[in-house]
DNA sequence: GCGTCACTGTTGAACTTTCAAACAGTAAGG
DNA sequence: CCTTACTGTTTGAAAGTTCAACAGTGACGC
């Protein structure tokens, strides 16, 4: 059944697993370094720095899931916790009485703001400070051509019609 | 106390917040692939991919947390639930009583055999296919320029000393 | 030998995430 | 209306991860 199984050249093998190495060292220095310098998981700094970028500082449930690229499960938890810390707020949306909206509280707008600068440090001491301009720019394109299929691949999407328009 | 803070480019953030969705939706997807088609969560699969890859399917606990990036703990953890499925086998080291030896068990081997291809197939469709063979030499560069800092980090480290020589 | 200190691995509690199921609100058709 | 399907969100339990504390060894100096 698998005698069909395209394998991974030694190139794309060294790349794999460097890249596997990298960003599962990056994600845990940045997840480390705000949780001591900040008190927040990674995951929360996310959900208050695209809360803050938003006009309002307010998003609803699903909108805050589909630019986190979380399950709407995972949301509800967090804001939850986030609610409990008071750095959101949750508000019924007068529209569409099954919405949420969850919005940035200005102790969330504080919180973010402290925790930033450190945040940012360590995003250009583990990654922009080791690239060229010019890698800078071939990650973009990378990236950019890894975001076609997996944004059309059902396995990259937490929830079932989660995107839907 | 921010005004220092050198924050990201236009570029960079650019290149930033895709390599954060894109990155994030590989993850996902690769795990929901796996948990899917064989029944076990990526980080599962990788521990039982480095004991397949090494002479007797055999590393002690310390060595296994090193060469997948994670924890004792998590590792400590992961290998009982591994044992309990019958996959991995744990034995106590004679030269050191310190230590521990995981190793996999025919069963195991067999579970991997069986997720492999399935495995590659998705990494190839999400992250090879989709990027020219410049593209692959462009990242493999750009990761092994991550691992510099990464590996000399200490917020990238899980346990303090877990990569002794 | 003995004390000290570093290292290996495990454990249990707290926390986060996932999964499946439930719930309430909306929309469409008969 | 009533039914049915779908959408947005929440919930609780199960699974996974982290953290701090612990116990057992080993290594080194005195």
């Amino acid at each position: 059944m698998d005698e069909g199984t395209r394998w991974l050249t030694a190139e794309e093998r060294a790349a794999w697993l460097a890249f596997v190495a990298a960003t599962t060292l990056l994600d845990g220095a940045l997840d480390r370094q705000l949780q001591r310098e900040a008190g927040m998981p990674l995951a929360y700094y996310q959900i208050l720095a695209m809360l803050s970028e938003v006009p309002a500082r307010t998003l609803r449930m699903s909108e805050l899931a589909d630019i986190t690229q979380s399950s709407q499960s995972r949301i509800s938890h967090a804001v939850a916790r986030l609610e409990r810390q008071g750095w959101v707020l949750r508000r019924p949306c007068p529209d569409d009485r099954r919405s949420t909206f969850a919005e940035l509280t200005p102790a969330g707008l504080a919180a973010l703001a402290a925790a930033a600068p450190g945040h940012v440090r360590s995003v250009r001491e583990n990654l922009f400070d080791v690239l060229s301009t010019e890698q800078v720019g071939q990650l973009a394109a990378i990236c950019r051509a890894m975001l076609g299929p997996l944004t059309a691949d059902p396995d990259a999407r937490p929830v079932p019609g989660a995107c839907a328009d």
